[in-house]
DNA sequence: CGAGCAATTGAACGCTGTCAACCCGAGTGG
DNA sequence: CCACTCGGGTTGACAGCGTTCAATTGCTCG
């Protein structure tokens, strides 16, 4: 009845942690679907756990399977022939990857750190698009909105300053959890991910990163708590800093876009 | 019969210049598709034209229509608060624009040179999703190419020198004209946009651009015939100098991967 | 305690952006 | 026909940001 499923456990890992049933929890793969539909998807999906630095699809691999992030951080990464490797996408939780109608990938996707995902075979995914056109239609979306997501940093890499990706970076991670934590609104961020891997998203290097953050951090906009949190001092003036996403305070109590 | 069709004319230079029926001819719009969804496609299909530096979609605006190029070259950008802008994609003959499902742009679509577009009302074109899977379909995977094409280039914009990224522009052209000119053949590209395109593309200046093209043209790698058309003298050493594409022979007699 | 890794800091070099001048072809008008 | 203007492209000088190389610190783990 479970498709494809010992093709599936390519880590001896994960085999032997075992897979269990998605209980459609916090899990953006099954969310939100008519019923039916639900039924149908959390009874092929499951839930696989990574530790961090594992491989979940390796680049110009076969795509076996697609899915969304229940806990933890993925990286979609793409290594160059002398080994250099930029980080085109970071996935946090309820956030979907994978492909559909496509063989191998163009990407790796690995676990930054821990990770927990809800996945199920890309084949027989594909098949339930036949009779539940809402999950390609969904498929699309998610599509839609990486694509802009891509575009946007491209932008970003190709015209702002290192000092201003590192603050822009910092301001949108703050959105982030700040949108997904209800209520906690804390004045703190937590860069999940280690300098080696921020280079490799910000397109720049380790050094420069650190440089960036003592520098801002001794500008009093913000304190470095510990390598991987931060207490955001003066948000309005990170946002300056970062000469960006200045115009966009969706997030913001004082003035919120019409 | 023919929907929103005044809705349409933003431009008077288009409405004085008419529209006429899509004839599904060298239109990724029409081709390929069932009789009977080509037929109700092309009703509602249309050919425009549209002038250099003309825009077709503002970025923030409304979106009205989705379509292809026909030809001529479109450039997807986005416009900083500075002024300064960043080309995150160019569209030439048979690439597919617009989104569905979403009722703003977050690029600007302009006209990099006279151009003309095969194009349809978005609204009616997902009407048509409900009878004709196979065009939601085609969306998704033209969606995913497009995905493909900007976590490419992101990556090329973060870890290349601007002569790097210049020889890569030069490679891709020349494959990708080669592969659509067939049995041309050519030694020679034609770059279809301007130098300040080609530095908004490239992430970088136009005085940049010049010395990256004079320096790889001292070097007998390519000659300059003009501004905008070159000879490649050594294909060879261009995808070396690219330092990016190199195991990537596709179009090359010599050896074909498998 | 030592090994190893992540992060930081320092110094020097180099790519590239900035500013400026110049070249050149296309219009334009006398 | 020539002078002028204008925009696109090229070239030069220079400074600055960021990479590279190197050393140091602090932490974890065996």
């Amino acid at each position: 009845m479970i498709p494809d499923e010992d093709q599936m456990n390519t880590h001896p890992h994960i085999a032997s942690t075992g897979s269990t049933r998605c209980q459609t929890i916090g899990c953006a793969l099954c969310d939100n679907l008519s019923a039916k539909a639900k039924q149908e998807l959390s009874r092929i999906a499951r839930f696989r756990t990574y530790s961090a630095g594992e491989t979940i699809l390796a680049e110009a691999g076969e795509i076996r399977f697609v899915g969304s992030v229940v806990s933890g951080v993925l990286r979609l990464q793409k290594t160059l022939h002398d080994g250099r490797q930029q980080i085109v996408g970071l996935l946090l939780p309820s956030d979907m990857f994978g492909r559909v109608f496509t063989h191998t990938s163009n990407v790796a996707i690995e676990a930054a750190t821990d990770a927990m995902i809800c996945c199920c075979d890309r084949v027989s995914f594909e098949r339930l698009f036949l009779r539940f056109p809402e999950l390609e239609h969904r498929m699309l979306v998610a599509m839609a909105n990486e694509l802009d997501r891509a575009q946007d940093w491209m932008t970003l890499l190709a015209t702002q300053t290192v000092t201003e990706r590192v603050a822009t970076f910092l301001v949108r991670l703050h959105r982030e959890t700040a949108s997904r934590a209800v209520g906690a609104r804390s004045s703190t961020v937590e860069v999940p991910i280690c300098r080696r891997d921020l280079a490799a998203y910000l397109g720049t290097t380790v050094e420069s990163i650190s440089r960036s953050i003592q520098h801002t951090a001794r500008s009093g906009i913000i304190r470095v708590l510990d390598p991987q949190r931060f207490e955001i001092i003066d948000l309005r003036q990170l946002i300056a800093l970062s000469n960006y996403d200045q115009g966009d305070f969706r997030y913001s109590p004082t003035d919120c876009a019409a």
